[in-house]
DNA sequence: CTGTATCCGAAATGATACTG
DNA sequence: CAGTATCATTTCGGATACAG
C-alpha cells in the first residue's frame, strides 16, 4: 500500500468504491456503499434518510411499543397515510414488528426488532443533536440571510 | 416524582413536549422537541433528515474539503441542482463552508465547520451501518414480500 | 468550473370518505 | 381502532439553456 493509499483510507470509508461503482471485484463480499447511485444499500440510505421514519424509530427508541394511534400522538404532523406507509416500509425491511392482537375493537401494536433497535440508537442522538444545536442553526441562518439581503 | 413520572423518564426523551407543545414554561430555557410539529428544531430537523444533504455531510467527512464537481463525482446521481440547493442550505444552517478562490476558472471549496463536524460524526456511523445490514434488510424484504404475496 | 433560471413531468403528501 | 382508497395539491427533481 503507498502512502497515497495509507492517506486515503485514513481519511475514512472506501473511497475507491466511490469513484465508480461497477468493477468491485477484490471480495467474494461485495462492497456496499450509500455513495454509489446503483448501490442496494443506497436505495436503504435513501430510505431511511426520511424525517417520518426517523421519528418513528426514534419514538419506539423512547417511548417503548406504541399502538397506531400512539403514535400518531407522539408524532406531531404525522397524517395516517405516512405513518402508516413508513410503518410498513420500517416492518417489510425487518426494522419494526407489527403485531395484531385480535380484539375489538383490534389494538395493533409496534415494537422494535433488534435490526431496527440497533439503528434507533444511531439515529436518536441525531435528533437530540438537532434539539440541541437548533438555536445555533436558526442564528446562523439570520447571519446568513441577512448578509444575502442587500441586494 | 411520581412512580409513574419516573418510568417515564427513565426510557428517554422528554415525554412531556411530546404531548402538545404551547405550554411549556417551566423554563426559562424553552424545550425543543423534534416530535413537536411546530417546534423549531422539527424544521431543522425535517431539513437535515434528507438524503442529500446527509451524503454531503458524510462525504465531506470522509473525504474532507471538496470542490464542487469532487461532491458531485464522489455523490453518485446527484444533479448540479440539487447539490446546489442542499449545500446552500448546510451554508445557511451554519454547518459548511464555502470557500471561493478567485482563480480563472474558479475554484469553490467546501468543508465541515465545527457544527457541521459534529452532526457528521452522527450521520455516518449511520451510513456504514446501512451498509453493514443492507442484506440483512434486504433479505427480510424478501420474506416479507413472498408472505404478502399468496393474495 | 460553478453556478443560476426556467420548464415540466414524476413523486410525495394532505384531506377526505369509506371499511373491517 | 386501524387502516385503505381516491383525489387534489404541492414539492421534488431532472433536463436544458444561459452566465460570471
Amino acid at each position: 500500500m503507498t502512502t497515497e493509499e495509507t492517506a486515503r483510507a485514513a481519511i475514512g470509508w472506501h473511497q475507491e468504491a466511490q469513484q465508480e461503482q461497477g468493477q468491485e471485484q477484490e471480495q467474494e463480499e461485495l462492497e456496499l456503499n450509500v455513495f454509489a447511485q446503483l448501490c442496494p444499500s443506497r436505495e436503504m440510505f435513501a430510505e431511511l434518510a426520511d424525517k417520518w421514519s426517523l421519528l418513528i424509530l426514534m419514538s419506539l427508541a423512547a417511548c417503548g411499543p406504541q399502538r397506531f394511534s400512539e403514535l400518531q400522538r407522539g408524532i406531531g404532523g404525522v397524517s395516517r397515510k405516512m405513518l402508516t406507509q413508513s410503518l410498513r416500509t420500517l416492518e417489510r425491511d425487518g426494522l419494526v414488528q407489527r403485531t395484531v392482537y385480535p380484539e375489538t375493537p383490534p389494538r395493533v401494536v409496534y415494537d422494535l426488532l433488534p435490526l431496527g433497535r440497533e439503528l434507533a440508537e444511531l439515529v436518536s442522538p441525531l435528533g437530540r443533536w438537532t434539539e440541541q444545536r437548533a438555536r445555533q442553526m436558526l442564528a446562523a441562518r439570520e447571519v446568513f440571510d441577512a448578509a444575502h439581503t442587500e441586494a
